[in-house]
RNA sequence: GGCAGCGUAGCUCAGUUGGUGAGAGCGCCGGAUUCAUAACCCGGAGGUCGGCAGUUCAAAUCUGCCCGCUGCUACCA
């Protein structure tokens, strides 16, 4: 039986253009998809847009058009990027796709035979011209005409107390079984500073959480109780379930939800916590990715420094930002981008470093040998060569499969050290005036360092990689990871060598 | 306010059962070389290891206090 994976982004919510958060998120998860498949797991990927809501109700009003038809609109450039970006989901959900509708309200039926749902009732602070729910903390004390003192939203709308009636979910049963669940598996939430937050969160009680709204219509309609729709997150979470294929699903549970560290809490706390209520298995682990800041700073509208990654995507090429992205920032962490660091990332690793092994050898096969694949034979420091590449191809292994992605490209990086360092040892330009035979066993080695190294790097850049991998002459069927002992037939013909990475000089 | 974590070369960081001269990558400088995308290879410069005090024969590594930063969380007015 093949081993299967299951993987998942969250869902963005189109109210706007996608940024570099959404980018960086489907490139990272795209990234392990990829390895996965290459790893010969079946892989279901599943991502999407997150639909219902009240802002999104509101900004269709806005333009007077029905919210269906500005989510139908506004969905679009996310789909585009991640077509763009060469992100290879299976499935493109949106929570306002027919099966999720039908989905969330099995899983709340579920949830209430359970016992776990109850009627009660909301109250907040509310502001009837953003009609939205504040808290306390939120709010900027202001003064009417008057003088007096008043309260005010964040958008300077007014506030009142308010009581709505509401369903509620029985979140308080669950923080023992929750800290259970952390206790039994700690890797469930990744990585371990997010783990220690949220179970220091749930240790400290839980109360019961609001499941319901009645002061808009746009969402999954609660089953029964006209005039409810669900809580935006019952909604959004349930689409990994739907994407599975539904409650039953034949990919449920998900091995990994890739999601952004602000929503830690509603993967960990709340989405187990209704899953357990359903009696429906819980994913097997969340990792939550940090932010990619623009130069330190978050990108925000205000501050004017918002990156649009299509346009990145366009003037950097797909796979130097997709390197940058993974090489750069650590996974988990917050990183930093610019201009001047994609280019100087990308000019150290890929010009100087793969691209460079790649063409320094390749052009001598072509000029030396009629581009005739040399076959293997001695050369000094070859073993040391392949103990090296061995060692870090393991370290490679090891690092993507505990996501540490940015460790396994550091892997990467040092294999190609590696390769350049045996092949300026040998210095096979010498050895060609002098003893071709020699110098043919160093572009062997060479050029099969620079397959295995391209092999590992495919999840990242699949594109270059493809290329490079027609450059060495590596068959289409034996790229895979289980191949990498498969060496190129001596005698292949090699196409003539072209710069993958053209080393990035335009000043900034 | 509580809990947790962080502060080491220009940049990003590694380095704790305390003990040979404090490291890596990138950047910078020099050398060598010419197969290659002015790349690769070799070498070098550069750090009061946030600050102060303490424990110890010995602390980046332990303790206390202080400064700065981050995350989660709570709350007053």
């Amino acid at each position: 039986m093949t081993k299967r994976y299951y993987i998942t982004t969250a869902i963005a919510y189109p109210n706007g253009k996608p940024h570099m958060g959404h980018a960086y998120e489907a490139i990272a998860t795209d990234v392990i998809a990829r390895f996965k498949r290459l790893d010969g797991y079946d892989v279901r990927f599943l991502t999407g847009t997150d639909e219902h809501g009240l802002k999104i109700a509101q900004a269709a009003r806005a333009e007077d058009v029905e919210p269906r038809a500005y989510v139908d609109r506004m969905s679009q450039p996310f789909i585009a990027l991640d077509r763009q970006l060469g992100i290879s989901f299976d499935r493109f959900i949106r929570t306002t796709d027919a099966d999720h509708k039908a989905l969330c309200q099995e899983l709340w039926t579920r949830m209430a035979e359970q016992g776990d749902l109850y009627l009660g009732r909301y109250e907040g602070w509310y502001s009837v011209r953003d009609e939205a729910y504040y808290d306390e903390a939120e709010l900027v004390v202001a003064e009417d005409a008057a003088g007096k003192p008043i309260k005010l939203s964040p958008q300077q709308t007014p506030v009142e107390w308010t009581v709505e009636e509401s369903w509620f979910f029985k979140l308080s049963a669950y923080a023992e079984p929750l800290l259970k669940l952390y206790a039994e598996q700690p890797d469930f939430i990744q990585p371990i500073s997010r783990f220690n937050e949220m179970r220091s969160f749930v240790a400290g009680g839980l109360s019961d959480l609001s499941m319901s709204r009645t002061s808009f219509d746009w969402g999954v309609p609660v089953p029964g109780s006209p005039g409810h729709v669900m809580y935006v997150w019952v909604d959004a979470l349930a689409n990994y379930l739907t994407g599975a294929g539904g409650l039953e699903g034949e990919w449920w549970p998900a091995d990994l939800h890739v999601i952004g560290k602000d929503v830690v809490r509603f993967h960990t706390i709340y989405w187990p916590a209704f899953l357990m209520s359903a009696g429906i298995a819980l994913p097997k682990a969340v990792f939550g990715h940090g932010f990619v800041l623009n130069r330190g700073e978050k990108m925000s509208k205000s501050v004017g420094n918002v990156v649009d990654p299509a346009a990145m995507a366009e003037r950097f090429g797909v796979d130097r930002l997709r390197w940058f992205l993974v090489r750069e920032v650590a996974f988990g962490e917050d990183g930093s981008y610019s201009d001047e660091a994609i280019i100087e990332r990308t000019n150290a690793d890929l010009a100087n470093g793969i691209g460079n092994l790649a063409q320094r050898s390749l052009s001598m096969v072509g000029k030396n040998l009629d581009g005739a694949m040399p076959g293997p034979g001695e050369a000094a420091g070859l073993d040391a060569l392949n103990d090296s590449l061995e060692m870090l191809t393991e370290a490679y292994f090891a690092a993507m499969n505990g996501l540490q992605l940015h460790k396994a490209l550091e892997a990467v990086m040092g294999m190609v050290a590696a390769a350049n360092g045996f092949f300026a040892e040998n210095a096979p330009w010498s050895l060609a005036k002098t003893d071709v035979g020699a110098m043919a066993n160093v572009l062997h080695a060479t050029l099969d360092a620079t397959r295995r190294i391209v092999l590992l790097v495919q999840p990242v850049m699949p594109e270059a990689s493809a290329r490079l991998l027609d450059l060495l002459g590596v068959a289409s069927d034996a790229r895979d990871f289980k191949d990498i002992g498969v060496i190129v037939d001596t005698g292949t013909q090699l196409p003539v060598p072209q710069g993958v990475f053209p080393r990035w000089s335009e000043a900034v």
